[in-house]
DNA sequence: CAGCCAAGTCAACAGCCGTTGACAAAAAGA
DNA sequence: TCTTTTTGTCAACGGCTGTTGACTTGGCTG
C-alpha cells in the first residue's frame, strides 16, 4: 500500500469511528484529521470533502452476511449484537442511521446505502417487506435501548440475558401475519 | 398573559418544532428565533442560553397517561402512534430520544427527564422493568422505522396496517417472561 | 547531484455560531 | 406630561466550521 494509500485508510477509520460515534455534523473534519495525524486539508484532497469522506465510511457498513432462511438469520443477528463487536462496527451503524436520519442532507445518504444493502439483503431471506421491516425495527429498537438510552431494564450486550430479550423480540418480528 | 410571557411562549413553540424535527446541533439560535418573529438575542435574555431553551422543551415532554393496566397501556400506546399528532409532540419526543442520546452534552439531559418520566412511568404500570424497556423498545423501533428510515414494509401511521404492526410488536415485548 | 513529483503542511478565506452589552422603542406609573 | 420599567433591536465579539491555494518537505528517478 502506498503512502498515501495508508494515510487515507487512516482518515476513514477515524472518520468511521467518530461520525458513527458522535453524529455527522458533531464532529469537525479538524477532530478527524487530527486524530489521524494529518492535517484536515488531505480530506478535501482525498475524498473531496466532507460529504465525500462520509459518503466513503458508508461503503459497505451495509452489507448482510448470506444466510439459508429465517432461523439462520435471527442466529446471525443475536451472534452480532450480543457479542462486542470487534471491529466497532455493527451496532454504531444502527446508530448512524437513527442519528444522521433526520438530518436533511445527510439522512438521505444514509438511506439509500441502508436500502440498497441491509434493507434488499433481509427481504430476500425473508421474503414478505412486511416482516423484514419489523425484524428491522426490532433490531432498531433493541440496539438503540441498550446502547443509547442504557434503559436499566435491558441487560448489557454480552450477556446470556441481553441475547434471551433480543431473540424474543427478533422471533416476535417474524411471527407477524397480516 | 404578560407581552413577554408570550414571545416566551412563542420561542418554545418553535424551539420544540425546530430541535426536535432537525436535532440540537442542526438548528441555530437565529432560525428559532427568526421563526417566533423575534431577535435571537431574546433567546439568551428569557432561557440564558441555548441549553436553557432545550432543556425547557423538555419540560413535560415525557410524560406518561394513567392507565390502568398494560391492555390499557398498549391502546394508548398505539392510538398515540396511529394517528397523527395533533400538536406534533409524541413521535418526535421519540425521535429526539434517539437524535440526541449520542450527544453527550445535551443526550444526558434527555435521558435524564426520560428517566424521571416516562421509564418511571411505564414501570408503574408494566411492573417488571425488563418488559417496560423492551415496550419501549418495541416502540422506539417502530417509530423510527416509519418516520425516519422510511422502510417500505412498515405502513404508514393513520392505517389499519401500522395499527395491526405495532400492536403485534407491543404485545410481543409484554409477553416476555425471563 | 539535479530534477521531479507525490505527500503533507500552513495560513487565510468567508460564513455561521452562541453570547453579550449598549441602545431604541414602547408601555406603565407617577 | 415626565419618569421609569419593560420589551425588543442592533452591532459586535471571539470562536469554530469547511474549503482553498500557495508553499514546504521528502523520496524517487534520471
Amino acid at each position: 500500500m502506498t503512502k498515501a494509500a495508508t494515510t487515507r485508510e487512516n482518515l476513514l477509520i477515524q472518520a468511521r469511528a467518530l461520525l458513527w460515534a458522535h453524529g455527522y455534523s458533531n464532529v469537525s473534519l479538524r477532530t478527524i484529521a487530527s486524530a489521524a495525524g494529518v492535517d484536515v486539508a488531505l480530506v478535501s484532497r482525498y475524498f473531496g470533502g466532507k460529504r465525500g469522506l462520509f459518503q466513503a465510511t458508508l461503503e459497505g457498513a451495509f452489507d448482510v452476511p448470506d444466510v439459508a432462511d429465517e432461523a439462520e438469520l435471527v442466529d446471525v443477528a443475536v451472534r452480532m449484537f450480543t457479542t462486542a463487536p470487534r471491529n466497532g462496527m455493527v451496532p454504531s451503524v444502527l446508530q448512524l442511521l437513527l442519528m444522521n436520519a433526520h438530518d436533511e442532507e445527510v439522512g438521505d445518504m444514509v438511506r439509500a446505502a441502508h436500502h440498497a444493502k441491509m434493507q434488499a439483503g433481509l427481504e430476500a431471506v425473508i421474503g414478505d417487506p412486511a416482516r423484514a421491516a419489523l425484524f428491522m425495527a426490532a433490531t432498531l429498537g433493541m440496539s438503540v435501548a441498550e446502547k443509547s438510552l442504557h434503559l436499566p431494564g435491558i441487560a448489557p450486550h454480552d450477556t446470556p440475558e441481553y441475547e434471551a430479550q433480543l431473540r424474543h423480540m427478533l422471533n416476535a418480528s417474524l411471527s407477524y401475519k397480516r
